[in-house]
RNA sequence: GGUGGGGUACCAGAGCGGUCAAAUGGAGCAGACUGUAAAUCUGCCGGCUUAUGCCUACGAAGGUUCGAAUCCUUCCCCCACCA
């Protein structure tokens, strides 16, 4: 196996990199594997609590994927032992419990959605249920000896809790166990994960080490906020970009991000460097709007595809400029007579076919809007809550800005 | 085990016998505006073939009362301090 230099691998190491704990361990074990042609085993885990991986999660991803191409071993660990838990990192309750089958269903598509960026013929792709689940008492209580509560407290989301009286239980202190355990299991010489992980990635460094393992070099990545510019993405918060969201989806998400995060996002999330990084930002200060459409457009290239940016670009002119009537409209099929839209002479019920159609969450809900104003039915605004539709041929409702549905009556 | 404090809508959180489908904030939806699904302002924000009506809902089940989120009983759950 041949590397770049360790010099050179650091560089790309480094690049976008918050903190490396310890660094020198870092260059330790690289110069040791250009010599002995041995290459690092680099993890991460990504628990599968919700079905999507998104693009806070790709920023370390593809820092997995550089180490992959400088010739490492990447192993991508599907926590779907650990998401049984719920990590407690940055909450301030204990996580509902995911069953079984929950956690098998989002861990499914999470390969396939790691490989929009990782090379999957250099990935090791590993369930930590392989190794987790046969684990007997004894083992456990092996584990959990080598950890005090004390230390565990050190930890801030703990450490507040306990003091304002919130519960902990006591699986969430198995949690950065567990996880560091999957790091013993691989021998793992590198951890990669965000700012929010240091605690766990550290807890690892000492577990190995009880084990008689060299410890790994933590690698720190920052936290991407969300489009609603205040947390941090994630899939709870629903403020997250999504690596298998639809182009228009991603697209318009990214629009929505608040100006002050565009920097910000251009060095995390756009996959730009060095002096185009540079020039991004800078262009970002005096043409926000130009920034962010250009952001936006390199966000659904980087997981549709060259040009899948400048078509989302096109419909989302059409759509908020414009507009138009979106060229993909989902057509629902409705008979005239149906009792539950109340039909009469030829008519139907405006509302109850909103709520039929699913652009109203209930015949409440759809009134209310067609007082507003929301509705609109082939492009002319309909009227109050009593409006009527001719039950003919197609017509294509509109509710807000971007709700669609194309209604097509028989019978 | 003891003592004290709690459990309210998607979340946080007020209410503590009627005027409570429940203040307020956040989230969400919509309208206006615009440079955007940004910001700002405004409205809406349980359901029901639309009704000064009914149903569901203030941890659960019973009870008191003309009337209960509010009072009582039992149960379940959470927290703190002490042990």
């Amino acid at each position: 196996m041949h590397f770049p230099s360790v010099s050179e691998q650091m560089d790309a190491i480094c690049q976008g990199a918050l903190e490396i704990v310890p660094e020198e361990a870092l260059v330790r074990k690289l110069e040791r594997s250009a010599l002995t042609g041995q290459p690092l085993v680099v993890k991460q885990g990504f628990d599968p609590t919700r079905a999507d991986l998104h693009i806070g999660h790709a920023v370390s991803i593809r820092k997995l994927r550089a180490f992959q191409e400088m010739g490492h071993d990447v192993v991508f660990v599907v926590g779907d032992y650990t998401a049984l838990i719920g990590d407690p990192t940055g909450r301030s309750e204990l996580r509902p419990r995911l069953t079984e089958e929950e956690v098998a269903e989002n861990a499914r598509t999470y390969q396939e959605q790691a490989f929009r960026i990782l090379d999957p013929a250099r990935t090791r792709v590993e369930h930590n249920s392989t190794w987790l689940r046969p684990l007997q008492l004894a083992d456990i209580l092996k584990l959990t000896a080598q950890y005090t509560v004390a230390r565990m407290l050190e930890r801030d989301d703990f450490a507040r809790r306990y003091q304002d009286g919130r519960p902990i239980s006591v699986v969430e202190f198995l949690y950065p166990l567990m996880q560091a355990y999957d790091s013993v299991v691989l021998k793992a010489d590198v951890e990669l994960g965000g700012s929010d992980q240091k605690f766990n990635l550290l807890v690892a460094r000492d577990i190995q080490e009880r084990y008689g393992q060299e410890p790994q070099v933590c690698l720190l990545m920052p936290l991407l906020r969300g489009t609603d510019g205040a947390h941090k993405m994630s899939k709870s918060y629903d403020n997250y970009v999504g690596l298998a969201d639809a182009p228009d989806q991603q697209y318009g998400k990214t629009m929505s991000i608040p100006d002050a995060l565009l920097e910000e996002w251009l060095t995390l999330a756009s996959g730009l460097g060095g002096a185009e990084l540079a020039a991004a930002v800078e262009g970002a200060r005096t043409e926000p709007y130009r920034a962010k459409r250009d952001l936006a457009a390199r966000v659904v290239d980087t997981y549709h595809g060259a040009g899948a940016g400048a078509a989302a670009s096109e419909a989302f002119d059409r759509l908020f400029k414009r507009r138009e009537i979106p060229a993909d409209v989902p057509t629902v099929q409705v008979s005239a007579q149906d009792p539950a839209l109340a039909p009469a002479d030829g008519t139907v019920s405006l509302a109850r076919l909103l709520a039929r159609t699913g652009l109203a969450s209930s015949n409440g809900d759809a009134a209310r809007q067609l007082d507003q104003g929301a509705v609109s039915v082939d492009g002319e605004r309909a009227g109050g809550r009593d409006a009527r539709l001719a039950a003919t041929g197609e017509a294509v409702l509109q509710k807000g800005k971007r709700h669609f549905v194309r209604v097509r009556f028989d019978g």
